[in-house]
DNA sequence: AGTTGACAGATAATGTACGATCTGGAAAGT
DNA sequence: ACTTTCCAGATCGTACATTATCTGTCAACT
């Protein structure tokens, strides 16, 4: 689809209003290995990369490197760039990193929640259970909007940080795949669970549904690709 | 003895003390950021960077847009680089997130560690202990091996790299400050500690251990900034 | 004949040089 | 004192040079 909506999300970037096709070099090669327009371990090269996205080569050559800095891509020397693959090992390591760093967040969340805060959430959460998961793009909106409520005030923005960026990589992959019925009843059994703990000021009643909650996700994430990789043989 | 400084801490970094041999542009940058010669908010202008280190403009601005994917610059359009700072809240960021992650590795290798890895892990602590703290970089890269046996055989290599980034930078702020008596003490005692909860196969025990040991270890150096920072006024 | 190894050309990464464009501030003008 | 103009300095983009790696051919050897 050449309909690249604009993630309503991400923090801080700006966007030049309309058009501006530019958006950044680095954020297309990301979104194009993210969504697999670029597969995994394809060599970049720079000169065809300068082709495709009507710039020369040194705007592409920093942007590959901090690609390679945030771990998207792999360089060898005098060997250039290949496109890290963001295989089932790969989604499984950051969920579970996830499990440890989200639990943490949000236990801190709940001591300075306000009753403002429950109400958003509870917003949210109830615009995510009318719209059921039809629209999938929307729903991933809205889940990241409930994380991002209890993540973004926290005081360690570099957990904070390392959250967005793990999210980003999931939300694509997962972006490819259809939720099971089973799983749409446990996120929003997960996510009432969730508010309610807040509520109780239960944080490590919090803490310990929210790593449920990244667990299973993250499960069935992974079992997902590993369908899809063994129906491709 | 096996007195072979065989530098077991950094991968593939060279560093030949003061050989000047290249060792990448990017590594030198990065070494002079955490050890202050380029201070918190600095401008990195390149051409001045190429003459410092001795190359062009290029190869510096893809060092630089490296370490911006890495976090350790920071980049305004049209306006360049500049250091990040790191201070007490980067800092405690980075070690509070250590303590979840680092809990998580460890449970793990409790699962898998053979009486080869338990001796492993006791000649080093007995180096440790024998060597005292007089000669802080020598045990620095002890401590280093010491939580590189728990580490480094671990599945989740996004984990692990996130641990050893992590640590590098915690290393080169505490290089700055000597180790209290307390202190010491604490390090010698949970890493015995470490070492038996493995032995004893009680991974939950040697999580909660190592999580102790990394508090500890994190407001020491936060304890010691501040006190650097209030000096100076 | 088939395999191996070396050489040459092609291809691409890495480094150097330069011009276009933007920013910030000093100097000139009101 | 407050704009406005202008310029020095730096970033960012383009073009080119150098160096390393890959590929295919051909000769030498088993």
């Amino acid at each position: 689809m050449t309909e690249v909506v604009e993630d309503p999300i991400s923090p801080e970037q700006d966007l030049g209003s309309d058009g501006a096709v530019d958006a950044g070099i680095y954020q297309q090669i990301l979104q194009d290995i993210l969504e697999g327009r670029l597969t995994a371990n394809e060599r970049l090269k720079v000169r065809a990369l300068a082709e495709r996205y009507g710039t020369s080569t040194n705007p592409i050559r920093e942007a590959l490197q901090q690609l390679r800095g945030e771990g998207f891509v792999l360089f060898t020397a005098n060997r250039g760039a290949r496109v890290r693959p963001i295989d089932e090992d790969f989604a499984r390591d950051i969920y579970e990193v996830e499990a440890q760093i989200e639990p943490y967040l949000t236990s801190w969340f709940v001591g300075i929640a306000t009753n403002d805060d429950i109400r958003r959430l509870e917003l949210v959460q109830d615009e995510i259970e009318a719209l059921g998961f039809d629209d999938p793009l929307r729903h991933s909106e809205l889940d990241t909007q409930f994380h991002q409520i209890i993540y973004d005030g926290h005081y360690n923005r570099h957990a904070a940080d390392l959250w967005w960026r793990h999210r980003e990589i999931l939300r694509a992959i997962a972006r490819r795949f259809p939720y099971s019925m089973v799983r749409r009843k446990e996120i929003i059994s997960e996510h009432r669970q969730i508010i309610e703990k807040i509520r109780l000021q239960d944080a490590a009643g919090a803490a310990e549904v929210v790593r449920m909650h990244i667990m299973g996700s993250g499960r069935h994430i992974v079992e997902h690709m590993r369908s899809a990789r063994i129906r491709k043989l």
